[in-house]
DNA sequence: ACAAAAGTGTTGATGATACACCCATGA
DNA sequence: TCATGGGTGTATCATCAACACTTTTGT
């Protein structure tokens, strides 16, 4: 019986000439925009018309080869750059995508990411004729095994909200408690008791009470609060977090 | 500027030559056994010596590249197979390891499974000379990445066997709640009390009672419980569970 | 004054923890 | 009868959901 460890020679393969399974990154983009109808904050992402076979005509996440001289992330962090124009405030590894039979031209295996970007960044810039931004809960039919792929994406992005700061990526430098708990309902699609959320987030040490209060609207100022930078959106055990071009010693 | 959607077909692949990335599996495969010097049952895995270079001499994760008829989960519980000669009873994707300098010889993308065995069906096997089984928390230096990658495994481990039933997979058919708060106690390190272990676990619906009892001991003999199949050990959302050679829907 | 949202206080349900105590067996 | 773990009961405490109520603004 032969035992070859993790990670065989560069050597060793060439010298076997062994075909390597092709490598791509896909990327699921979510920004927060009004519904069409209610008028209300909803998750929106990004799709991407594909221009050749398979599947030639429908819709598929942003996504492309790995390239030899970048890590996974880099390339989600690019191709997420290339269809919507922004960096991430939030980029992390999905899952890798890797059954024999997703595409009906050939075994490919995909490394996905999902991604939070905000949507004041995005919304100045006109959709190409081949990006769409469409409804999360309203996909049309996509291309190989992309519909599952964003199923499972909206229920990373749904169960983490609850356990950790992501939502904190869909927000500016400064906000209001009611702007962050209409994050929080838009991506659970429940209505929280403003005093009870207020509670939550003052009870950790995540939010920073600022001296500044917004003006201008029929009601009590309210206070604005900034985020802690000094802790992590979300707790990666000991992988390093995403930085867009940073280090990550 | 192009787009390109997230699975690029083969032909256009085929048409610029372009080189990919080679793409391995590794697996971190947990086990109980006995302390070696407290004789309490601790979390062992075991290692691969690596026979070339880079780092020869070395021990590293168990691995290999991926075939092109296998899927990644697939290949993950081959070389699991290949290395303790037993299936896994639980297998799940840990993390897909990508940065561009992770081997001195060459990028290699490494997609990392973890999976937890039953000692009993290995114990009797001898080890191999390249095959040696470590305590978890007193690893020697590894190739690679790797001691990365067995922390992260170990932080998944101890974080997931709180909210999950994946401490079934250490035992068998049948098992007392003494033998479950054990399994418990050595993944999470602490010692728990056996009151209200029970009824926390005796709380959800995944337990079911035997009418077998346990004599032999010298005190009152405890009742024997089963797991519920129909459940599964982890919620992963919309992806289906792995199933070692069973069609997955 | 009134509408509207900000913000505070209070109560009751629920769940976890600590620990006292009884039970059933082997030696 | 004693030691050992199995198993039950219960008081205490922290957490959270529900909701009444006060505060501060724009109109």
């Amino acid at each position: 019986m032969t035992l070859t460890a993790a990670v065989p020679s560069g050597e060793r393969n060439r010298v076997q000439n062994r075909a390597h399974v092709p490598l791509a990154v896909s990327t699921v983009i979510f920004a927060l925009r009004p519904h069409p109808e209610t008028g209300l904050s909803t998750l929106w992402l990004p799709l991407v018309r594909r221009i050749r076979d398979p599947f030639e005509g429908l819709w598929a996440l942003p996504g492309g080869w790995v390239r030899a001289d970048e890590s996974l992330a880099d390339a989600a962090a690019r191709n997420l750059l290339e269809t919507t124009h922004v960096r991430p405030a939030y980029l992390e590894q999905l899952y890798a995508f890797g059954d024999v039979d997703r595409s009906p031209t050939g075994r490919v295996v995909s490394v996905v990411y999902w991604a939070l970007v905000r949507a004041e960044q995005i919304e100045r810039e006109p959709e190409g004729e081949n990006v769409r931004w469409v409804l999360a809960d309203e996909l049309p039919e996509l291309a190989f095994d992309h519909n599952l792929i964003v199923e499972y994406a909206l229920w990373r992005l749904r169960t983490k909200v609850e356990y950790s700061r992501i939502a904190q990526a869909f927000l500016g430098e400064t906000f209001t408690l009611s702007e962050l708990r209409h994050v929080h309902e838009a991506i659970r699609g429940v209505a929280l008791d403003p005093a009870n959320f207020r509670r939550q987030m003052l009870s950790g040490d995540a939010l920073v009470v600022t001296d500044e209060r917004v003006t201008g609207g029929r009601h009590r100022p309210p206070r604005l609060y900034r985020y802690d930078t000094s802790i992590e959106l979300a707790d990666n055990g000991p992988l390093p977090p995403y930085r867009p071009e940073g280090n990550r010693s």
